[in-house]
RNA sequence: GGGCGACUGGUGGAAGUGGCGAACACACUUGCCUUUCAAGCAAGAGAGUCCGGGUUCGAGCCCCGGGUCGCUCACCA
């Protein structure tokens, strides 16, 4: 590559911050690494209908928790500034009348009302064609300004060519070809004085001296209309690519009502920002060693943006939990208790010293850091036991009452509270009362833990401490009467 | 409906220019370990590459036809 690469991404403050986003961002900010590049953050909030004034923030605070950073954006600045469009309407406001002026472009007084009138006829027709009839396309350009002048309401549409065909390249795909009479005369400028995306995008990627677009599927069918405003303007086109679309178990587009696809949810299930990177990039690219479990550092330098395949991926939440729990698995137990620390997983009134502890013996034992609360749970919280899982299998209710009486009786007599001492003690008390391990065992961990599984048992009774496993015992063995 | 794109096991995906027993990973099953769970280890099952033709000594990779799914036809992106 001779000259350093310059990408972006465009997301728009509409609501949640999308999985999407930070699936095109990762690519994109991976081809800028992997090539001394630039990788330009701008936001899209030329739509005012739906903007949501705190979503940018969330944008910011999800692409920053998964470590995609921008080399330039709203927040902090660059050459091209300002990067969110709706500041950017003068800039705009100039290339429509670069268009106009060239005869690339023209102004529709079509009302709202017409067009939904058109809209609604065709539909009924059914119509190949759907779209706009271009009545106003041919109005004369002096009568055109006047009435644009005395205050007419309008919008500004492409002047497509009625006739032949525009085709692009796309590097992942091959030439994609569109006949002309398929493009309709695309809206550009609304009557509010915004910009679509399509003009937004065009001439802000001119501007900005976008080099690669990578961008999703979905913006395939319109890239021919962005091929003819570079056209209309002069400008040599970019590389562009369209990376599959990301899609629910179904394989439908992925949505939010059959997949999570709000990275705050992800964040909130204490899902590992770099174990969803690494997840994400092994949707439509796989690492040429195979080795799929990798960090950033490894993925920037094996990856190829035109290695990126077509097929669109399910995102297999099943795989993303598994390489979350290798991932924690991979962190010290101090870095581990930091994560937690940070995203706010640990109770309150917690002391250093009692979380470690108890990580030392449930870490590894965690797929999402949100695992925590319900591994923890017989340390910090009260335990209640069933009735049932305190009786030994194959043995009666009394059974189960005289062996607690019996671990009661033991560990109240222990002297060293250590694992290797209660170990030996259960292991005695077992001995006495004639009873196998699992006999043992399942009552004796229902009745400290509240639960049919836990880790090991000498490790759970030396955390909780002496006080507490005798509490616990003589409530469970109250419990059987 | 039109246009465009995609199509390898349940899922992610390997297999640069046609030559395999169609990798590997997740999930699944079984076994080992073990007091349970998790992790780990070992083994196993699971597709002949959407379908049908064709070219070729040989096709997942090339050609033709069809199917299915997806995207797109907004003053949304």
């Amino acid at each position: 590559m001779s000259t350093p690469p310059r990408v972006r991404i465009a997301p728009s403050p509409t609501g949640d911050p999308h999985v999407g986003t930070a699936y095109v961002g990762l690519f994109n900010r991976a081809f800028a690494d992997a090539n001394g590049g630039t990788f330009i953050l701008r936001i899209d909030d030329t739509d005012r209908t739906r903007y949501q004034a705190d979503a940018e923030d969330a944008i910011f605070r999800a692409l920053r928790w998964l470590g995609i950073q921008w080399d330039e954006g709203p927040d902090v600045g660059g050459p091209h500034a300002p990067y969110r469009q709706s500041e950017r309407t003068a800039i705009y406001r100039d290339a429509i009348d670069k268009l106009l002026a060239d005869g690339k472009a023209y102004r529709c007084f079509c009302t709202p009302e017409r067009m939904a009138q058109l809209r609604e006829e065709q539909r009924a027709a059914k119509s190949d064609h759907q779209g706009y009839d271009r009545r106003c396309r041919d109005i004369a350009a002096d009568e055109s300004a006047s009435r644009a002048a005395s205050g007419e309401s309008h919008i500004v549409r492409l002047k497509v060519p009625l006739s032949g065909e525009t085709s692009f390249n796309d590097q992942l795909r091959g030439v994609i070809t569109l006949e002309n009479a398929n493009v309709d005369d695309q809206v550009l400028l609304k009557s509010d004085g915004f910009p679509t995306y399509h003009l937004a995008n065009v001439v802000d990627d001119i501007a900005m001296g976008i080099t690669h677009v990578v961008r999703a599927e979905e913006w395939i069918t319109s890239a021919p209309k962005h091929v003819l405003l570079y056209e209309a303007f002069g400008e040599p086109l970019p590389l562009f690519f369209h990376v599959p679309l990301l899609r629910n178990a179904d394989q439908s587009k992925i949505s939010k009502r059959k997949n999570p696809v709000s990275l705050e949810w992800y964040r909130s299930e204490g899902y590992l920002p770099e174990a969803l990177r690494n997840f994400l990039a092994l949707l439509g690219w796989a690492p040429p060693d195979g080795e799929e479990v990798f960090d950033y550092a490894k993925f920037k330098e094996h990856f190829r943006l035109d290695d990126i395949s077509t097929g669109a991926p399910v995102f297999d939440l099943v795989k993303l939990q598994w390489l979350n729990g290798v991932h924690l698995r991979g962190l010290s137990g101090a870095d581990l208790h930091q994560r937690l620390s940070d995203e706010g997983f640990l109770p309150e009134g917690a002391s250093p010293t009692q979380i470690a502890d108890v990580l030392a013996v449930i870490g590894e034992r965690l797929h999402l850091l949100g695992d925590f609360a319900e591994q923890s749970a017989f340390f910090f919280g009260d335990v209640t036991p069933t009735a049932a899982g305190l009786v030994p299998k194959k043995k009666e209710a009394a059974d189960g009452a005289r062996l607690l009486e019996a671990l009661i009786e033991q560990l109240s007599a222990v002297g060293e509270w250590d694992e290797g001492t209660l170990e030996a003690t259960v292991e005695s008390t077992r001995e006495a009362v004639g009873f196998n391990k699992p006999q043992i065992f399942m009552p004796l961990r229902m009745a400290v833990t509240g639960s049919t599984n836990s880790p090991p048992l000498p490790e759970v009774l030396r955390l909780l401490g002496r006080d507490r496993v005798l509490a616990r015992l003589r409530a469970a063995r109250d419990l059987l009467g």
